[in-house]
DNA sequence: GCCGTTTTCGGCCCGACTGTTTTCAGTCG
C-alpha cells in the first residue's frame, strides 16, 4: 500500500472520529500523521520492510506506527473497518462542504437520515434543514450556496498557470505610489505544485487606493467583496484572489501567518507556548508580562524566536523548525545558481525555434551552456531524429560553437525508451554525443514491474546520462506511471546517473518528495526546462521552485556547475 | 494519539466570523 493511500486512511479516520465526538487532540494527532505521511519522501512499505523506526516520523507514535505496519502488511486496518461500520457510508462527504463540520454532519445524519450531498440538497429545498434546532433559513441557504459552489468549483490550479497571472496583478499594483511589501502568501508562496485560493498582502500609505486599483484591474473577472482594507476577486482561470492591506509594523507576523503551512504554524506555536510565548498573526505575546511585540518583517519574527529565517518552501513541519534552531537549514538553490539547461528542443524535432535562437536566448539568460536534446526517431509524431539527421545536427552545432565565445552548445538527444525497454538509437551514435537523455513517451500504463524495468535498463545503459520526467505525469491530466521510484533512485545512485527535475509547469517531475528522497540517497539532479521555444527556457524558475521544496541545494544540481565539471560527469 | 533538558502525565495554536442566541457553539483558515 502506497503512502498516499495510507495517508487517506488516517485522514478518513480523523473525520470519522470527529463525527463520533472523540477527543479533539486525538483527532488532530491523526490529521498530523496523515499530513506527515502524505509528504513523506520514502514509501512506508519499504521502511517497514527494512525495519526502520516509524516513530522517527514526526507525529507518528507507538499506536499509529502499529497501525501503519498492519496496513502495509495486511492491506487492511481492523479498527478502521470497525469505525466505518458505525456510520452510514458517504457521511464524510458532507464534511467536504464548507460550513458543515462534524456536529452538523452528525445531526443531519441522525435527525434527518441524510447520507449524501444530494440528499442534503433535497432536505434543504424541502425546508427540513431550517427547522432543526439552532439552524435557520440563513444557515440552510448558506449550505445550499456552498454545495452549488463546490459543484462548479475548478480543481486546484497548477502553479504554472497561477503564478504568471498573480505576478501580473502584483506588478500592476506596485506602480501605485506609497505601496510597499506587496507579496503573495499561502501555498503559492510555499510553491506547492497546485494552488487553491490566492492570498495577497501588502502595506500602503493609503490602503483604500490600492484596493480600488485592485478591483478595477483588467484581469479581474468578478468582484466578490470589497472593503477599505480587503477585497476578493476572481481572476482568469477561475482563480480567487484576496488582497488584504495591513499595518506596516505587523506585516512580518501577518505574512508569516498567512504563508503557513498550517502544520508549520501549529508546530511553531506549540513549541513557543512552552517557553511562555503566545504566537499569533499580530505578533508575539510574552505571557509573563502580557506584552505584545510586533514584527515588520518575517526575518525579525523568526530571529526573535532564536531561529534561522525559514524559507517558505520549507514550512511544512518536516523538521525545519529543529534545524532552524540549530542553525542547520540547507542553503537552498536559487535561480541565479543555474548555469545551463540540459533539456532543449528545436525545429529539428517538435520545437519552434532554431538551435541558434535557443542558444542566444540561453546566453541572454546568463547561461554558459545548453544541450540540444531533440526527440529520437521513435517519436515519429514529433519529427524525431534518425541517425542521418542527428549527424547533420551535430555538424551544425560544431559550426555554431565556433562563434559563441565562452558559451557552449552541447550535442545531445532525448532518446526514447521503447516499450520493450530498448533504446531508440544505436550505441555508436550515442557515444558521439555530449549528453544523452532517456525518456519514456509510450506504453505508460504498463505494470510497475515492466515500466520500472524499462527505466532501470536505461540507467544501466553506459551511454545514458539523465532520465527525463521519470514518472511521466501531467498535473491534473495524467496520473504518474506506476514506477517503483525507490528502485530508480537506488539505481541512479549506484550507476551515478542524473535524474531530471522537469521544469515544465504541468510536469514538475520529479516532484518535491521525490527530489528530497533522491537527494537523500546522493542522486545527482538536473533541472531541465524541456523548452520547445525560446520563451519556455523561462520555465527554469518552476524547476528551481520545486527543487527548493525538495530541500535542494545548488551542489545537488548538475546544471549549477561549470562546463568542465558537467562534461566530466557526462564522460564518466 | 503524541510528546517531553521544566513533565512519562497532563497538557495539546490562535483568532475571527456567523448565525442563532441573549452568552455561545460551530466552523474556518
Amino acid at each position: 500500500m502506497k503512502n498516499t493511500e495510507i495517508a487517506k486512511v488516517f485522514q478518513d479516520m480523523a473525520d470519522l472520529l470527529e463525527l463520533k465526538g472523540e477527543n479533539p487532540f486525538k483527532i488532530r494527532a491523526y490529521q498530523r500523521a496523515a499530513r506527515a505521511i502524505e509528504h513523506l519522501p520514502k514509501e512506508l512499505e519499504i521502511m517497514v520492510e527494512e525495519g526502520e523506526d516509524l516513530q522517527a516520523i514526526p507525529g507518528v507514535g507507538e499506536a499509529i506506527a502499529k497501525k501503519i505496519t498492519e496496513l502495509v502488511t495486511t492491506g487492511k486496518l481492523r479498527i478502521y473497518e470497525e469505525l466505518k461500520s458505525e456510520f452510514p457510508e458517504g457521511i464524510t462527504a458532507l464534511l467536504e462542504i464548507p460550513g458543515i463540520g462534524p456536529k452538523t454532519a452528525k445531526r443531519l445524519s441522525t435527525e434527518l437520515g441524510i447520507k449524501s450531498v444530494d440528499e442534503l440538497e433535497q432536505a434543504i429545498n424541502d425546508g427540513r434543514v431550517a427547522k432543526l434546532f439552532r439552524m435557520g433559513e440563513k444557515t440552510a441557504d448558506n449550505i445550499l450556496q456552498q454545495i452549488q459552489a463546490l459543484r462548479r468549483k475548478d480543481q486546484r490550479i497548477p502553479i504554472g498557470e497561477a503564478l504568471p497571472v498573480v505576478e501580473e496583478v502584483l506588478d500592476a499594483l506596485r506602480t501605485i505610489p506609497g505601496v510597499k511589501n506587496l507579496t503573495a502568501a499561502g501555498s503559492l508562496r510555499r510553491f506547492r505544485e497546485t494552488v487553491g485560493d490566492i492570498d495577497l498582502m501588502g502595506t500602503a500609505d493609503n490602503p483604500e487606493t490600492v484596493i480600488k486599483a485592485f478591483v478595477s484591474l483588467p484581469q479581474v473577472r468578478q468582484v466578490l467583496a470589497q472593503g477599505p482594507t480587503k477585497a476578493s476577486v476572481i481572476l482568469p482561470g477561475g482563480l480567487q484572489a484576496d488582497l488584504r492591506m495591513v499595518e506596516h509594523d505587523s506585516f512580518g507576523s501577518l505574512l508569516q501567518y498567512f504563508t503557513g503551512s498550517k502544520q508549520h504554524n501549529i508546530a511553531l506555536r506549540t513549541k513557543e507556548q512552552k517557553k511562555g510565548l503566545k504566537l499569533s498573526e499580530y505578533g508575539i505575546t510574552d505571557l509573563a508580562t502580557n506584552t505584545l511585540e510586533k514584527f515588520a518583517t518575517e526575518e525579525e519574527f523568526y530571529h526573535r524566536l532564536g531561529l534561522q529565517y525559514i524559507p517558505p518552501e520549507l514550512r511544512e513541519d518536516r523538521g525545519e523548525i529543529e534545524l532552524a534552531e540549530n542553525g542547520a537549514l540547507p542553503r537552498l538553490i536559487e535561480l541565479s545558481d543555474i548555469r545551463g539547461d540540459f533539456h532543449v528542443h528545436t525545429k529539428w524535432s517538435d520545437g519552434h525555434d532554431s538551435i541558434e535562437d535557443m542558444a542566444k536566448a540561453a546566453k541572454a539568460l546568463g547561461y554558459k551552456y545548453i544541450a540540444i536534446t531533440d526527440h529520437s526517431v521513435g517519436r515519429g509524431i514529433a519529427k524525431g531524429l534518425n541517425e542521418e539527421r542527428l549527424r547533420q545536427q551535430i555538424e551544425e552545432i560544431r559550426h555554431l560553437n565556433e562563434s559563441l565565445g565562452d558559451f557552449r552548445i552541447l550535442t545531445g538527444i532525448e532518446v526514447d525508451i521503447r516499450a520493450d525497454g530498448t533504446i531508440d538509437l544505436p550505441d555508436s551514435l550515442l557515444a558521439e554525443l555530449d549528453v544523452v537523455i532517456a525518456a519514456i513517451h509510450s506504453a505508460m500504463t504498463q505494470s510497475e514491474e515492466q515500466i520500472t524495468r524499462r527505466i532501470l535498463n536505461a540507467i544501466e545503459d553506459p551511454h545514458v546520462d539523465i532520465i527525463a520526467h521519470p514518472t511521466c505525469r501531467l498535473i491534473g491530466e495524467r496520473e504518474p506511471a506506476a514506477v517503483d521510484m525507490e528502485a530508480v533512485f537506488r539505481a541512479a545512485a549506484r550507476y551515478n546517473k542524473a535524474l531530471e527535475i522537469n521544469a515544465m509547469p504541468d510536469r514538475l517531475d520529479l516532484k518535491d518528495t521525490h527530489i528530497y528522497r533522491a537527494r537523500e540517497l546522493g542522486v545527482k539532479l538536473a533541472i531541465g526546462t524541456d523548452a520547445h521555444s525560446t520563451a519556455q527556457l523561462g520555465f527554469m524558475r518552476f524547476g528551481v521552485g520545486i527543487a527548493r521544496r525538495g530541500w535542494c541545494r545548488a551542489e545537488d544540481v548538475l546544471n549549477t556547475r561549470p562546463i568542465e565539471e558537467v562534461l566530466a560527469f557526462f564522460r564518466r
